[in-house]
This record gives structure tokens, sequence and C-alpha cells, in this order.
DNA sequence: GCTCCAAATGGAAACGTTTACAATTGAATT
DNA sequence: AATTCAATTGTAAACGTTTCCATTTGGAGC
């Protein structure tokens, strides 16, 4: 490495120089015949472009960036690796493509720190915006006085902050599941909820508790369960719900794992879900139709969201008004596990 | 924006001359702070730290990419959307993470140019390396001579490339597959494959055919369907052999997606899973054990596959030489969707 | 007070593009 | 033949860093 000759190039990335030296012209020649053709000389830029494909030249993309300040890269930032999110990622790339951009997914974690890495990958021009699919806690990301780049919030709004937000009014959709349950006779329901700290979560419990309240029952009789949002938290809460006494007749799962947890342990426990417990999860994942029995659930336009997002962050990225908040619709979707309560 | 004066800046981003301006100090020293701070005097330092946070300075990493040659950027390529991928993908995250990387996932769809577009961004300097995971046709990436960025291919080779692999052995994974169903008695054993162009998918029909041949049965005594990986496939494919006369009493599906599309059409005809018509998948995806009847599958390990892949780039990125071709077991899950033949 | 030397700082080149502006070319018009 | 002007090409400045090398600074040792 040390030894290598000057005029050598590093055996690769030949760049536009070389190119230019190698047919006498000047790098603006090499440049325009890739970016403004119709600047050159027919003959010009078949000779060049000629060069171009004999050398492999390809432009360097992080030179042109920086010169252009612009990198046509979107990226959008989930906090978990889960099919829910992939729905959304989808619907921001049929967003992206129409408008020639390339769309990356970074995964957060739920970890803010991690978002704000990403926040800061975009600020300093790796990518031109960001779509935050998140339920961050809110506020840390102002922790420091930094610029902020082009950021639309998907699925919910991130507190504290002024980001165009496409979402789904999850308070009201929890109310309506609760209501399901409830117009089907059922008085002893519990919830399973999501993360504390995720005002997703927040939303879709108050719309319970809100559900409750409205019917005159105590939305806190049973224990306050909140897990992360795995199969594995929906079977220990659904344990310890099994183990009160009596045990609760219905059970609404902040999403849709959960809520399968939650019916495998049903189905260990000898019950018949639907008839003994009824169970209705949140977000209508591919698995809720699959699964047996196919799973009441509310259903979340994940796609719709993705491509709502990037719409948004085009309006935002072309300098123009972006619309403030988007709300979604949800909708009901009534499978096999609910039913009414026995007896 | 016209009309804008020089002396303000653009309302944001705040460089590093700026900085430096604002103490009377050179460009050098306000970068050394951050990345070299033993170089300079406590006091120096803790001046230039305070304006670079009173100032919100944030270096701009394209300035600093071009600079440097490198962005500790990784991207993984997949060929979908799909859980199985996301997990290749937490797997290189872990890996990526012990040496300080970001991971960041790109979606080709199976298409090859989509493809040869996140690999030109790694050519030119956008990321460091790429880890492929894909099936994607051999030769379209060797089409145009071109810079080559450090790649490793997951889960499969790609013919007529050398890159390093990390991958499992499909071939035989899939005539344990096959056996597990001859064992059992099977005679009449239909193969819903993947993608005709995928390499993955013929691999895995190889081997079908393969132990078919070795048991002295006809592997296409049923037609030979050769679907897009999905659940509708599945279905779709299960309803033609159900047509057949006599039906198979086993299928294989090349991965648990098409195998869960016929269960649900086995079962749609009133038909016992594991009775009537026994059925084994491949992947181990997570609804395989989610699913009723439990799905007998190959499992593959899809987080370690993307760690060691992860490593293997590591490997090339510290221009070390990386293993060539790394071979990962896959094991047969037997559940419940597989039993003897019936009568 | 000098000399010497390490420590601290600054100046400027380089990374590889794009593009404003200047310079050249060459054909059309007078 | 001189003038004009569009079409074509070249020159060089920027984009914002990092770091080599040179220069300055400030003590320690004499």
């Amino acid at each position: 490495m040390r030894g290598q000759t000057k005029k050598q190039p590093p055996s690769g990335s030949v760049n536009i120089k070389q190119v230019a030296a190698e047919l006498g012209v000047s790098l603006a020649t090499v440049s325009r015949a890739l970016s403004h053709p119709h600047l050159l000389r027919a003959e010009t830029r078949e000779r060049v472009l000629a060069a171009i494909d004999r050398l492999g030249y390809q432009p360097n993309l992080i030179a042109r960036d920086l010169r252009l300040r612009e990198s046509r890269l979107v990226f959008v930032v989930v906090p978990s690796l889960s099919p829910f999110f992939l729905e959304v990622f989808r619907g921001v790339e049929r967003g992206a493509r129409e408008g020639g951009y390339t769309v990356l997914m970074g995964h957060s974690e739920r970890d803010p720190s991690r978002e704000q890495l990403f926040l800061d990958q975009v600020a300093s021009r790796r990518a031109d915006g960001v779509i935050l699919v998140t339920s961050a806690e809110p506020g840390l990301m102002a922790a420091r006085k930094r610029h902020m780049p082009p950021v639309v919030a998907a699925l919910e709004t991130i507190e504290g902050q002024a980001f165009p937000t496409v979402r789904v009014d999850h308070r009201k959709a929890s109310m309506d599941a609760t209501n399901h349950l409830l117009a089907l006779g059922h008085r002893r329901i519990a919830h399973i909820a999501g993360p504390q700290k995720s005002p997703m979560a927040a939303h879709r419990l108050e719309g319970f508790q809100a559900a409750m309240a409205a019917a005159g029952l105590d939305a806190t009789a049973y224990p306050q369960l909140a897990g992360n949002f795995t199969v594995a938290f929906g079977e220990e809460a659904m344990e310890a719900l099994l183990a009160c006494n009596p045990p609760p007749t219905a059970v609404f799962a902040a999403n849709d794992e959960m809520a399968v947890g939650a019916i495998q342990t049903i189905k260990r426990a000898g019950l018949q879900v639907g008839r003994d417990v009824s169970v209705i999860g949140f977000d209508d994942q591919r698995i809720a139709s699959l699964y047996e029995p196919s799973l009441t659930t509310i259903k979340v336009p994940t796609e719709e969201l993705g491509y709502r997002s990037m719409l948004s962050l085009w309006d935002l990225l072309r300098g123009r008004p972006a619309e403030e908040d988007t709300v979604l619709q949800t909708s009901l979707i009534i499978r096999s596990t609910t039913g009414p309560p026995p007896g």
C-alpha cells in the first residue's frame, strides 16, 4: 500500500479526472456528458460516453451529494423489526419510486439515541429526509438544539415536535374494539397493553379506558399489564389473567402478536377461544387472518400510511407546505375470536 | 431564497468554518476537538466544544465520507419484504454493532437492476459494503465491468461471482425434508417450488428430485408448480394438486408461506392435515410454530446467517482474506403437519 | 536570558463532483 | 470581410471535512 506509485490508480474507482485525461477534454465535459448531455456536441458526447464505458467510470455519489447537497435518498426508521413496519416501508417505497427516490430502512429498537443517530445521518445529508415510524418517548429528541432535517412522523404523533404526521386514531380505534366486546355483552374485560413509554400504546390504553368508563365499568379491575408487543408477553399476560377470580370473559390486546400469545395460553388451558374467552387484537397483521381461529382485530392501513407519509415528505422536500396532520381510518375486522360471553 | 444575504447562514446547518470564526481559531482546531481531542490543550478543547454546542454544529458526514473515503455504513439488500429476511437483517445488525457500523436495509424486489442500483450506491461510497441476501439470476451483475464494492452473499451462492458466501445447503436440506416424508411411508409426493429464476428455489427443487430419484420414485408425477413464495400461490398450487387423481399424500413446499397456503386449501377441502395429507415447509419462520396445526419444516438459522455474513464483510473491509464459503447447518423440525399416509 | 524541544495551533491541499462564468468556435447575417 | 450570437468547451470555485506539514508557543534545563 505504502510504496504504491501515484500513477497507478487504486485499482478500482476511476474518477472523472482520469476519463477527462484519457480524452484530452476537461472535467466539465465529462460531467456534462452524464448530467446534461444536450449541452454537448453529439460527436463529443459519444466519445466521452464510450470512454466512460471503456474505463468503467462510475461517478462518486458522495462527491456529488456534497456538491449538490442532496442524495435522493430517504430513510425509514422503524422501532422494531416486525412485518407490520415492513408494510409501512412498502408504502413509502411505492411513493418514493414515483419521484425517483431510493428508500433505505433503519432500525431504532425503540431506542431514542438510535433514533437520533438516524436523524443525525440525515441532518448531515446522508439522506434528504426521514420517515419516522415510531413511538418514541417524547422530548428526547429536542434535548440538544440541532438542525432538524425534513421529517414526517408515521403511525403516531411525536409529542413535542411539529412534524407533519400521518397516523390513525389509536384512541378511537381502541374504543371501537372495546365497544365491540361490550356490544357482545362482555363486562369482565381486560387489556394487555404495549410498552408504557410508547405514546401509541398509551393511546390504545386510553381508548380502552374511555370505552369502559363510558359503559360504567372499571377498567382497572384486572392487572394492568404493559408488555413489549411480543407473542411471549401475550402468553405470560394471559396466564396472569386466567389466574384471576373470576377471570375475564374478554381480552383486548394492544396488538395482534400479544393477542396470538394470549390465545396460545387460552388454548393450552383447554379453553375455547371465542366462546370461553373472547380475544381481540390490533393491527390486522397477516397472521390475524391466517391464524386458527382467525383473529378479530382492528385493521390499520399500514401500506397507505407509508405511502401518504412519503407524499408529505415530498412536500417538505419541495419546500411546499405539508399537511400537518393526516388521519387515516381504521376498521374493525370481526373474525372468529370474539363472541358473546359464556352463560 | 434568491435575495438572501451571504452573511446569514442558511438558517440551519452550521459548518466548521463558522465555529472556527466564532472563536477565532482555525478549522483544524475545531476538527480536532471532535476527532482527536487529545491533541488540544484542555482549555482550548473546552472552549471549542462549548461553541460547538452553543451553535448546534453537527459535522457534515458527507464531507467527512468524501475526505475519509469511508462511511461506516453497511447495506443489506433483501429480495423481498418478508419476516424471513428481517431476521437475517437482525443478525447483520448484531455483527455490525460490535464494530460501530450502522446497517441500512434496501429492497430489491428480486429485480437485478434494483440490486445493481444498491451495488452502485456502495461502489460510489455511500456505504462501505453490502450484504446481498438474494437469489438473483446469475450473470446480470457482471454485465458491465464495474468497480465492485465489498460484497458478501448471504443465504445462497451468487453464480458467476466470487463473493464470500455464508449460506445453507438448500439441496441437502430439501433432501432431508423429502426423506422425512419418504420415511413416513409416503410415495405420492408433490413439490411446490419457488420462482424458476431463483437459484435458491432451483436448489431446493433439485434436492427434492434427488431424494425422490434415490427412492426410485418419479418426481414429475405431479404438476411442476413454480410460484412466488407467497401464501396465495400455495393455495392455488394445492388446489391444482388436489384435483389430481390420485392426489398426493404429501406435499413439500419450498417455503413456509406456500406451505401455509397449501394447508389453508387442504382445510377448506375438508381434509385433515397431517393425516389425509402431510405438508412440510421450509425456513421455520415464526408462523410455523404459531400456526395450527404447527408446521413441520426445515429450520434455517437466519439470524446466524446474517451475523456470520457481517463477520465476513468485516474481513473484507479490513482487507483480510474472508472465508470463501461458509455453510451453516439446517435442521428438520418435526411438528404436526406430517404423519404417515392414510390407509 | 538562551537554547531546545515537545506541545499546540494554523495553513493549505486533497477528496470528486457540478456549474457559473469566461473563452472559444463557427456559422449566419450584414 | 466584419459583426453577431448561439453553441460548445474550458477554468476554477465551491461543497465541508481531515490531516500533512509548517509554524508558533511555552516551559524545562542550562
